[in-house]
DNA sequence: CTGTTAGCGCTTTCAT
DNA sequence: ATGAAAGCGCTAACAG
């Protein structure tokens, strides 16, 4: 790599290093004219200061991790691209990776941005790798958990009021079809599953209705187990006439799977939590608990802008309100 | 940042930093119980090598910069996913940056990857950055262009035949329909939408259809200029009975458009360039050319890998014919 | 105001 | 087979 150094800057500019440096960072004395003399061929030569020595020199690397269990999600990478604009402005980069929800995955991913001597680490994460996460913490380096909780682990979080919602949600299906109805549940390693399914736990109750193992699917959150969960209500004595899906993609596939049977796909009434793109354009009876990627990028870019200026004052935890938008009554 | 180094193993080892190093990199001679020993203490420290500082010494990064026009689009992140795994799996690290179709954020995050003195850069680019780019080739750094063509840029490319799938698209179209159609096209500055305009050109004069300015909006890839289309044709004299529009964002666009004004999404018959999630479930007249992010993120991810291996030779430029799939006949 | 110098963590000759 | 030492590009005392 023939990269242009601060030395080829120096001897061109007929000055010392440290004198590069100085304009470089703005810090420092140095004269206006050699300031702008040095800026002048900083620019002739195209230089760009190499990040990786500043960061050895400086043993902080200006750089933030984030780790998502999936990238095509426009949910996730909605609060990531906020993320990173934030970060951005303040001179962090920010650097993804894709767990795909594998564990295995998430460790080596969070391994590699070890080594990359992160200063901040955002995840969104599996739930299974609480051990090298609290290394993580208390090694020094900054965590903030999105969107999922990880059991053990004590740091800042920004999440949503997941039982919330979904007992809301529960509660109008409930008051409307009774125990005519099914739930599509996540994986229950991942918090925001378990959380979404005490939420509907506790509409049952509350209206004390009548429910069943054929009221529920163990999805994963998954296209495929959405499909998977549409053959399961649909076979069954009585099928359901509404269906509470715990996450996006299962929604989707549980109308993937209503297609496939030929069915008319406003024959169920779905409430989702989490926003299908499409919603408006398939279904007079899909509803939608929206959950507002933007504002919470806002938070955790925030948070963890805080954090890294040494600002924290104990931790930090910001629960958001996904907002149920009916859409039939 | 305190850090555990190299230092702490060795001392902890009782052995220089040299062997430390040779254990880490498997090169030079070491014994067998020595290695044992120091990986034994490596993983009691739980040691993470600094990539930084490696980086630095090697002068070598084993990173590859990617700038997206838009992550939230699953095309892209379709095809960036398929990349990080296969460099993943060859030791190098992917940055995704994300320009949203700014050129000036392009410029920005390309020479902010410039800094981190990447070893390639993957550019799906709004075409309005060939100076930096030409000097990012200049001096040493892979590029492979993705998807798009820059005017002036000479190295690797991974594209689709444009032309020839709208063309194809356009005639289907136009021997059903005649001139009663309409036209969405991209911002002309990226080559995908000149492309596609091209083709559908070459149809219409090959069916010498009479063709106005009636018949085309020009569009810039959003959403909402899909919407605006969408307006544009159905409060003209004769609407068109079908559309061809560039790419999946626009085509989205339009339907929604079509929902506003309270149409039937079926009453028009639409080819859209590029995948719609949701489409099988929302209209039955709504055909798609599909682009396969899959094995074009194979492609680029293997062009990257040979050149960074540097068993170049000459320029490689892959093209990938998209699949128009019918819906309806 | 500017230059000299040490050293960040690591790899890599060169000795031994 | 192992260690000592130089140096990657940069910043930050410390001198002057």
């Amino acid at each position: 790599m023939g990269s242009i150094t601060i030395k080829d800057v120096a001897q061109a500019a007929g000055v010392s290093t440290a004198t590069v440096s100085r304009v470089l960072n703005r810090n420092g004395y140095v004269s206006n004219q050699v300031r702008l003399h040095v800026e002048q061929v900083m620019k002739g030569l195209n230089y760009q200061p190499n990040v990786l020595a500043r960061s050895l020199k400086q043993e902080k690397s200006r750089t933030v991790g984030i780790v998502l269990p999936d990238m095509t999600n426009p949910y996730f990478m909605g609060v990531a691209r906020i993320v990173q604009q934030r970060l951005l402005e303040k001179g962090y980069h920010l650097i993804y990776m894709d767990s795909v929800e594998d564990p295995d995955k998430e460790l080596k991913a969070i391994q590699l941005l070890q080594g990359m001597r992160i200063e901040a680490l955002i995840l969104a994460g599996t739930g299974q790798n609480a051990e090298i996460v609290k290394h993580l913490i208390q090694s020094g380096t900054t965590v903030v958990l999105l969107d999922r909780i990880i059991e053990g682990v004590h740091t800042d979080l920004v999440v949503e009021d997941n039982s919330g919602a979904a007992e809301e949600a529960m509660g109008y299906l409930l008051g409307k079809y009774g125990s005519r109805l099914g739930v599509i549940g996540g994986p229950q390693q991942i918090s925001t599953a378990r959380e979404r399914l005490e939420g509907a736990q506790k509409a049952v109750k509350l209206a004390a209705a009548q429910f069943s193992e054929t009221n529920y699917y163990a999805g994963d959150y998954s296209r495929r187990s959405g499909i998977l969960a549409c053959n399961f209500f649909m076979e069954a004595q009585e099928p359901p006439e509404a269906i509470f899906s715990s996450n996006n993609e299962m929604t989707y596939g549980f109308y993937l799977g209503m297609k496939e049977r030929g069915m008319d796909l406003d024959s169920v009434e779905v409430i989702s939590f989490g926003e299908l793109d499409a919603a408006p354009l398939f279904s007079h009876r899909l509803s939608i608990i929206y959950q507002n990627p933007a504002q919470i990028g806002e938070a955790v870019a925030e948070i963890t802008l805080k954090r890294l200026a040494r600002e924290g004052t104990g931790r930090e935890k910001r629960i958001f309100t996904p907002r149920l938008e009916k859409q039939f009554s």
